[in-house]
DNA sequence: ACGTTTCCATACGTACGAGTATGGTAAATG
DNA sequence: CATTTACCATACTCGTACGTATGGAAACGT
C-alpha cells in the first residue's frame, strides 16, 4: 500500500486527481464548454474507458474539480491575508493577483463568462462572498465605518471583475506594459484613500 | 404592395425582423445558447420550417439579431449625450441606465456571459469601446486630462461591468431598495468628483 | 500459482440540435 | 380562373457528445 503512493510519479495509470488537475487546465485555456470527457481522454493520452471507471459522469467530475480549485482559492486568500498585515497593501496584493496564480486566476476568469451553468453560479457566488469580505475586513481597518466598508469592497470587486471582462475581450493593456502600471496607480489612487 | 405592409401588424404571417426581435428576448432571458431554432419556432408558433424560409442558418439569425440590438444600442447612447449637456449628470444617468430600457440592458447583460462566442466577441468589443469613449469624454469636460481622464473611464466602466457580473449572481441589492441608492451615492461620490 | 482488483480499450446505444428535402395551403398576380 | 409566390409543416439525415456494456491486461493479494 505504501508503495504503491510512492509510484504516483510514474504515469503508469492516472488517479482522479489527475482528472480534476487536467480538467482546471482545460477550464483555463478554453472554458468550462470544451471540457468534453472524449476530448480530455485523448488529451491525457486514454480513452473515454479509463474516465468512467473514475467518474460516474461528466457533472462528477466537474463538481470535484471546482471544488480543488475552490479550496485552493480559499487557502490562497487566507495566506495572503495572515501574511500581510496593512490593509492598504493587502488591497494593492489584491490587484496584483493577477499577475501571479496565473492557472488559478485564468480558471476563475473562463468561469466567470459560464455564470450561467448551474455548477459553477453557486461557486462564484461563494467566491465573490469570500473575497469581498475580504476586502471589506481591509477597509474597515484602514478608517471605513462598517456601510462605507461594505460599499467600497463591492466597488473594488466589481472594478476587479469588470477588469477581468475587459481582459478576456484584449481591451486591457497588457499586464507588463507601463500603461498598465499606469492604469493601476490610477486604480489604487482612486479606491484606496491615502493616511 | 403597399398594402402587403399596412397588414403586419396582424399576425398572419412571419417577418425576419419578427424572428430577430424574438431571438433578442430569449438572449434577455436564457442566453444566446438558449436560442435554439426549434425550440425558438415553438415559440413563435410555428416549426423549423418557417424559420429557414427566412434565414440561412442560425448563425444568420444571430448576426442579424446582434445588429439590430447595437443600432439601437449605439442610437440610444447617442441621445443620451445631445440630451445632457452637464457632463457629471450624464455619468449618473449612465449608471442608472440599468433601470430603465430594461430588455436591451438584458441582452447586454446576457451577451457579457458569453464572451467567448465568436459572433458576440466582436460586438462585446465595439460596444465597450463606444460606451469607453462616451464616458472618457465625460471626465474629459469634467477637467481631467486626457490620460487620466482614460484611466477613469477603464476604472468606471469596469465597475459596470462588474456591477452586471455581481447582478447576475444575485449578490447586488435589489434595484428600487434603499440600500442599492446608498451603493449608487457612494459609487458616484467616488468615482465623479466635486466641482 | 491463481484468482481478484485495478485500470483501460473497443464497440455500441441514445439524445439533441442543426440543416435538408419535399410537399401543402393561402394569398397575390396576370 | 389559373398559376405563381410566399409561408409553413412533416419527415428525414447527420454530426456531436454523453453514457453503457463488455472484454482484456497488468498488478496485487494470499
Amino acid at each position: 500500500m505504501t508503495q504503491s503512493i510512492a509510484k504516483k510519479k510514474e504515469r503508469s495509470t492516472l488517479s482522479a486527481g489527475d482528472w480534476e488537475q487536467q480538467a482546471l487546465i482545460l477550464i483555463a485555456e478554453k472554458g468550462i464548454r470544451a471540457v468534453a470527457v472524449e476530448s480530455l481522454a485523448r488529451r491525457m493520452g486514454v480513452t473515454k474507458g479509463s474516465f468512467y471507471w473514475h467518474f460516474n459522469n461528466r457533472e462528477s467530475l466537474l463538481e470535484q474539480s471546482l471544488i480543488r480549485w475552490e479550496k485552493h482559492d480559499a487557502t490562497n486568500l487566507q495566506t495572503s491575508l495572515s501574511a500581510i498585515e496593512d490593509p492598504r497593501e493587502r488591497l494593492r496584493s489584491f490587484f496584483r493577483r493577477t499577475g501571479r496564480e496565473k492557472l488559478t486566476h485564468n480558471v476563475y476568469s473562463s468561469l466567470c463568462t459560464a455564470s450561467d451553468h448551474p455548477q459553477v453560479e453557486p461557486l462564484l457566488e461563494r467566491v465573490a462572498e469570500r473575497r469581498m469580505k475580504h476586502i471589506e475586513k481591509a477597509f474597515e481597518e484602514i478608517g471605513f465605518d462598517p456601510k462605507e466598508a461594505s460599499h467600497r469592497a463591492r466597488l473594488t470587486y466589481s472594478a476587479y471583475l469588470g477588469f477581468l471582462q475587459l481582459q478576456q475581450q484584449h481591451q486591457t493593456p497588457s499586464l507588463s506594459s507601463e500603461e498598465f502600471e499606469a492604469y493601476m496607480t490610477h486604480v489604487i489612487a482612486t479606491l484606496i484613500p491615502e493616511k
